[in-house]
DNA sequence: AACTCGATTCAA
DNA sequence: GATATTGAATCGAGTT
């Protein structure tokens, strides 16, 4: 029988607290709501501990928030195996096409704001707190607390239907909360770096560390070179505008400063300014100050906010972790007698695209490993980059150009596949929404949008709405594949953490994930265990596909390599 | 002083 | 080639 373990804030007084009151409250109960146990209090800084204990009964755990949760159950040395997010549930049935219409959906659509509190006409009458009265007793707030919990939970559970919507429906909220346990371990794993290796890549870019404030000496040279030959002796290269300035006066013709406008100029002035621009980004998104901030005792540790991209894509937070540059790779590396293993899904989106259409001819271009010759070898002349080019132009909705042009050859050999996202454009322009396969929505135009459209009564007007319908219309089509893609690769990620446990309650450490970007990943691995984990990195990746789409013609396959260090990858 | 916005560059 | 999706972060420069 599967048990549901709700984990609340025990909303107490000032006073009450003080007289040692609980700090949290813990509900074991069944699927239709019918407690189990006496209610688990919680007192001081105990959660973890009983949170360990309570996981022999392997429940899945009901918390407002994994991310405000998990972190303080893993600072003690645990970790639980399954989990039910409220706050990212809410946030996918929210826009989702397959929530059962009723009460509860609607009151999540007239929130705009994510929920954090149960419908009130869905909680029994809230507790008076006596001390209404006292002048420095905290705005009282019920939303973690016990009641508010249950109600929402059997409430989100009651419109996840049981037919093939529904099952979609909750396989992704079962993935999505996976995947907030996998961000919240990756955080606090984080990721191997040696700060050694990234200080001396520094100094062989830069210089000699200097204070704060100071240009590095090598900035400086050639900061020295592009004034003497620009004739521009207070110019500060770090001004775009000053920049701008100064290359006009020197007769160079540009309207901005960016860097692959300048390749294109000859110049004895871009050679230097190119290289001062490397090293400038360098030195401030990932320089000194990066190191001191963001990397602690060999580990950079950002955090992940799941779901925090609209297609279901992964933002983070601190230390730019989306972007970490080619450049200072290095630095990321195995401590001593382990190793990286890093596996990212290749051509991801089109196979997506090849399964959410049904494309049997462009599943046939899938599989083999490389699905672009795949595809220039069906209809393009064999010619891999202009194959690649078509093919991204329809995901993303290029118009003009090369990859315009190719259009109508990729649509007559592939009509179900571009047939897809071309609906989806077009739903997009009349402002309706799209969804993932899993039934992640793309939610609707807003009203201002509509306004817009409805307005385009001047030439002006009418412009700005057909340019803002094929700006949506882009973002739909998109949306489609990239969610989808985001669902995969949640799937993947989730079917690997499934696979590297069962390892470690066998008493094999397998090593852990430590980084995640959207189709790629990177696991801290014991060395000896290596090759056993990148089979289980493919095996997770063809679970992932069959657990999402059932049994297609399509391919998913990820290249996993283990290295030494991140720059050995790829 | 704190905030916002555009420009730029990095990633998939 | 010149064009299209989603992001994060830093800086300068302007605003409140």
């Amino acid at each position: 029988m599967q048990q549901f373990a709700i984990v609340a804030t025990h909303a107490v007084s000032q006073p009450e607290q003080e007289a040692g009151a609980a700090s949290a409250v813990i509900q074991l109960i069944d699927a239709h709501g019918k407690e189990l146990m006496p209610l688990v209090q919680i007192y001081g800084n105990d959660l973890p501990r009983v949170v360990s204990e309570l996981e022999a009964h392997s429940p899945r755990w009901v918390f407002d928030s994994i991310h405000e949760w998990y972190p303080r159950i893993l600072a003690a040395g645990h970790t639980i195996n399954k989990a039910h997010d409220l706050g990212l549930t809410d946030n996918i049935l929210r826009n989702s096409p397959y929530s059962l219409p009723g009460d509860y959906l609607t009151v999540l659509r007239s929130q705009p704001d994510p929920a954090t509190l149960a419908p009130a006409h869905l909680l029994p009458p809230a507790r008076v707190s006596e001390d209404q009265g006292e002048l420095f007793s905290e705005p009282k707030d019920d939303s973690g607390a016990l009641e508010n919990l249950r109600t929402r939970f059997l409430a989100q559970r009651a419109i996840v239907g049981t037919d093939e919507r529904g099952k979609r429906l909750g396989l992704l909220i079962a993935a999505e909360s996976a995947g907030a346990l996998i961000g919240a371990e990756m955080t606090h794993e984080g990721v191997p770096w040696d700060v050694a290796v990234h200080q001396q890549l520094l100094i062989d870019a830069l210089g000699p560390r200097v204070p704060a404030g100071v240009r590095p000496p090598h900035m400086e040279n050639l900061a020295t070179q592009l004034r003497e030959i620009l004739r521009a002796p207070a110019l500060n290269p770090d001004s775009p505008q000053e920049l701008l300035r100064a290359m006009n006066q020197a007769g160079i013709t540009i309207t901005n400063t960016r860097a692959w406008e300048l390749t294109e100029i000859k110049h004895p002035v871009i050679e230097p300014l190119l290289a001062y621009k490397k090293i400038a980004r360098l030195a401030s998104a990932n320089g000194y100050a990066w190191l001191d901030r963001w990397v602690n005792q060999g580990r950079f540790q950002p955090e992940y906010v799941v779901g925090g991209v609209i297609t279901g894509r992964w933002a983070s937070r601190g230390g730019g972790a989306l972007q970490i540059p080619h450049q200072v790779r290095s630095a990321v590396r195995a401590d001593h007698g382990k190793v990286l293993v890093v596996a990212d899904a290749a051509q991801l989106e089109p196979r997506v695209l090849a399964a959410l259409s049904r494309d049997t001819a462009l599943a046939g271009a899938a599989r083999g490993k490389d699905l672009y010759q795949g595809i220039a070898d069906a209809g393009f002349g064999g010619d891999r980059a202009h194959a690649k080019l078509a093919m991204l132009g329809a995901m993303y909705g290029a118009t003009t150009g090369e990859s315009g042009r190719l259009m109508p050859k990729l649509k007559s050999t592939y009509p179900r596949a571009v047939g897809l996202v071309e609906w989806a454009a077009q739903q997009g322009e009349t402002g309706a929404s799209v969804a993932s396969f899993l039934g992640r929505g793309s939610g609707a135009a807003s009203e201002e949008w509509m306004r817009v459209q409805k307005r385009a009564d001047s030439e002006e007007a009418s412009r700005r709405a057909q340019s803002e319908a094929r700006s949506r219309g882009r973002f739909t089509r998109n949306f489609i594949v990239q969610s989808t893609a985001a669902e995969w690769a949640l799937c993947w990620m989730g079917e690997l953490r499934r696979r590297l446990r069962l390892g470690a309650a066998e008493g094999i450490d397998l090593g852990q994930l430590v980084f995640f970007l959207h189709d790629e990943i990177m696991l801290h691995v014991p060395a000896a265990q290596a090759e056993r984990v990148v089979q289980l990195v493919h095996e997770s990746a063809h679970a992932a596909a069959l657990l999402l789409f059932g049994t297609i013609p399509v391919d998913f396959p990820v290249t996993a390599v283990i290295v030494q260090s991140y720059d050995q990858a790829k």
